[in-house]
RNA sequence: CGGGGCGUGGUGUAACGGCUAACAUGUCCGCUUUGGGAGCGGGAGACUCCGGGUUCGAAUCCCGGCGCCCCGACCA
């Protein structure tokens, strides 16, 4: 994509009332949009993005034998009436509320329990209908008290929540565990699983216990025990020896430290609270009626991307793990002389023919600037093309990552055969 | 929702209660220039968040809204 076509333009001051990292980058690069408090627009750069972690976890759960559908934002008060979820001091008023012009009221979902499980009872009547795995992508809306920190806490955000459908405990528990592996995958193939544990926190009124996908964080909120050499982490407000005599483990063996982090996922068993209130039941071998056995799975789209960028940014800007990036390489014209466009298009095409997704910057504008919002937008690799790397007959190449380090001359091949 | 802070061109800032609200940046036009946010010249762009009040006079003081940020309490 030439970056001339990019409505979006880079700006050397953040606005003022921007104070968190996330924000102020990806604003000043052009990655979003902010609305209001706790509500951001994704523009071009920010929806690729958006869109290359949506494809990292579809790609992983699809694997794990999920399907993924689309439910309605707008929800009707009497299935959540039935939970008892309809209530306006929920969670201090998570809900927004509105109305139908004939006065009946509707609510704007900020999950999907009661949703799934009621279009689940047109579907699932047997034992043989178990176990059945269901998850989307869908915008939640949570009229939060206090929206912060940019993109990691909004009150209109992309999740993914995913919901499981079991027999039983038993067959439940095995999902479960299944999802604690597609998890980390999830966030390792997203560049952050260093830096990510699952960990042990209080299941809510569904479990004793549930566990949170905690990343390491300044931006955090939360603060994680955790012990880095054998990956244990249980959240600071959950730490207790009630916790190591259920799981079962002795304190003494762990060498645990704090760090403020962020929660970017968890998973928690919802048992039969859902299926018993809105009578979602199944029958089994011998004719008896069960409620279906369920779970629920979500990872905060936005959150995560939000992460992602505070923990790698450098002064310069932002710096993209290549499999979240919006492209894998910035080709970096230096110049506007014919032997220069033509020589940047012949990079351009090649590059693209090799399916490598590329932002060439065509712009006539200063290689300060040029370079300048290189290592803003964060793209992992940079390639320049000029009358120098004309003259030398090589390209001139330098990773995102290395701030200091010069550029190294290389030819196409060489470069290409680096990035893949 | 409690506490604190802040609302001035697109963005960042300035302006004692007193002149046509200033500067930088961005943007537009022209020329020049092309390896880390260049230079010169010219232009556009603001009911100073909204509504009241005090005053001869309000961006500035007072009251009330609204908005935004931060700290708490709660959540992906």
């Amino acid at each position: 994509m030439k970056q001339s076509h990019l409505f979006s333009k880079t700006r050397k001051d953040a606005p003022k009332d921007e104070v968190s990292k996330n924000a102020q980058l990806l604003i000043r690069a052009g990655y979003i949009h902010k609305e209001m408090a706790g509500v951001y627009s994704f523009l071009p750069l920010g929806l690729r993005v958006i869109e290359k972690i949506t494809d990292i976890i579809r790609d992983e759960l699809n694997k794990a034998g999920c399907q993924e559908l689309k439910m309605t934002t707008l929800q009707r008060k009497e299935i959540w009436e039935q939970t008892d979820r309809w209530r306006n001091d929920l969670d201090g008023g998570i809900w927004f509320k509105t109305e139908l012009n004939g006065g009946s009221e509707l609510g704007l979902a900020f999950t999907h329990e009661e949703a799934l499980a009621n279009i689940m009872k047109d579907h699932i009547n047997s034992y043989k209908d178990l176990p059945k795995y269901a998850y989307q992508f869908q915008t939640k809306f949570r009229n939060e008290l206090r929206a912060k920190s940019g993109i990691l806490r909004g009150r209109e955000f992309l999740m993914k929540d995913l919901y499981d459908f079991s027999k039983n405990k038993e067959e439940h528990e095995d999902f479960y565990e299944k999802m604690k592996g597609v998890y980390m995958n999830i966030f390792t193939r997203a560049g952050i699983g260093e830096n990510t544990y699952m960990t042990i926190s209080s299941g809510g009124s569904f479990s004793k216990y549930s566990y949170e996908f905690q990343t390491i964080c300044e931006a955090g909120e939360d603060i994680l025990v955790y012990d880095p050499e054998k990956k244990i982490a249980i959240n600071k407000g959950d730490f207790s020896d009630e916790v190591f005599s259920d799981f079962d483990l002795n304190k003494d063996d762990y060498n645990f430290q704090e760090a403020k982090s962020i929660e970017v996922g968890d998973i928690y068993t919802l048992g039969e609270k859902y299926s018993s209130a809105l009578d979602l039941k199944y029958t089994d071998e011998k004719g008896e009626e069960h409620p279906v056995y369920m779970g629920s799975y979500g990872i905060g789209v936005p959150r995560l991307m939000g992460a992602i960028v505070e923990i790698f940014a450098d002064s310069n800007g932002i710096v993209w793990p290549e499999s979240v990036s919006p492209f894998a390489v910035h080709l970096v014209q230096v110049g506007d002389s014919d032997t220069v466009n033509a020589e940047a298009e012949k990079i351009y095409t090649e590059l693209v023919e090799n399916n490598i997704e590329v932002l060439w910057d065509d712009r006539d504008s200063r290689p300060g600037q040029k370079f300048a919002d290189s290592d803003l937008i964060g793209i992992p690799h940079r390639i320049v093309v000029s009358e120098k790397t004309i003259e030398a007959e090589k390209l001139e190449y330098k990773k995102r990552t290395d701030q200091n380090g010069d550029a190294s001359m290389m030819s196409l091949e060489e470069i290409v055969k680096n990035i893949q």
